[in-house]
DNA sequence: CACCAATTGAGAAATGTATCACAATTGAAG
DNA sequence: CTTCAATTGTGATACATTTCTCAATTGGTG
């Protein structure tokens, strides 16, 4: 039984964004103890239907045996694979501020896949300073230190105002992926991967719904 | 010409969700100096198409003219309004660790509709001492303090252990939207709204798609 | 005042996503 | 060895969302 490795159907993104949260419940469940699963309790942990996470899984390929339901520690080997968190990723932070330091203090990237190699910042009065086990660095340096560590993931945690300026220096150095918790758009080239952090908008996005 | 406001339609979440980075983008424009905007502009900045920002306002009114665009100041007015930041919410934060602190020392939320008004920890080596502003208090006595002061929502930043437990608290005190920082699905009764950050999510959606 | 370029709002069509429903399979129990 | 309850994977269906299209409107220009 040949698992469709290299999709042959294209993955829908709303797919993609779903598995993270597949296997840190998985994770969670491993770490109760537990050795399988099947598609109606993770649907539980989740919110989300059992058919809805069979059909997501089944881009992948078939990791489920009827009527038994998933082997939870093959089902994370899988999904670490197809999520390309099967290895670690090196990681640049750009701002050394509160949430900076709050991101270089956090542990639990590592866990999924990240490691945070240099961290950035502009300030001089912060530069060569220490944060968590790192030297802060100058901004100025950036593009040269990150292209020859040949890093393609990065963490913008800078004021909104700067961080089109650092996302253009990201990806000159040859960032693909970014994350930004700045709260503004990031204009970047094609083939350049961006996710938005912004806890205002989820904020506004529950008042909707209060009532007055 | 009447404002469609007590929506005929049910508005869709993905709709709502939408509406801060509408609002967010609008604030940044008139920073800039701009009285007048249009769908093509927003979409521009937002990476969205026109037709979409135009129907998805459509949900809640006529606030454009035609040939001419929609005026910045009242379209915030608008969208303020709908998402009821045209206020500020007060909110309690649970958890004074390393992000709680960036959290409390981030000014950006007071912009956006929301004021911190309690800070709670479980440890007692952090009780009664101050986190900016703030005096950090006894989760102990959240449930009193919280449903006396009739606060509606909360910010939570304990780790992922503690974070039903606390969530339950929350409920318990009357808090009806969550904000949730901790990596761990949350179980809330029907009514109370919870939106998840989870950046590790984030970065492994974008892993997905780099190239081995 | 007639014309024009710009732009909205919204119905229709196209596309995308979630759910349903069930044949197929599994391991356990009798 | 047969039966049964549990469960997957997936085609078909239903539902949701986005995009297309264009009539209507606006203010500016000659």
């Amino acid at each position: 039984m040949p698992h469709k490795q290299p999709p042959g159907r294209p993955i829908p993104d709303i797919v993609v964004g779903r598995l993270p949260f597949y296997l840190r419940t998985l994770r969670s469940l491993a770490a109760e103890g537990l050795e399988i699963t099947s598609s109606s309790e993770l649907g539980d942990r989740l919110g989300l239907t059992s058919a809805q996470i069979r059909k997501d899984l089944s881009y992948f390929g078939e990791f489920g045996k009827q009527g038994l339901g998933y082997n939870i520690s093959f089902l994370i080997v899988q999904l670490r694979r197809i999520l390309k968190v099967d290895r670690i990723w090196e990681v640049v932070l750009v701002g050394a501020g509160d949430l900076g330091r709050a991101i270089a203090n956090y542990h639990g990237f590592h866990d999924r896949g990240f490691e945070i190699r240099f961290v950035f910042d502009s300030d001089p009065a912060k530069v060569r300073q220490s944060l968590s086990q790192y030297t802060i660095q100058d901004i100025a340096s950036l593009v040269e230190k990150v292209r020859a560590a040949k890093i393609r993931v990065a963490m913008l945690a800078v004021p909104a105002a700067a961080a089109q300026n650092v996302s253009d220096l990201l990806v000159e150095a040859g960032v693909q992926a970014i994350l930004n918790y700045a709260p503004t758009s990031l204009v970047v080239p094609k083939g350049v991967y961006v996710q938005n952090i912004d806890p205002g908008a989820h904020m506004q996005r529950m008042t909707f719904y209060l009532e007055a």
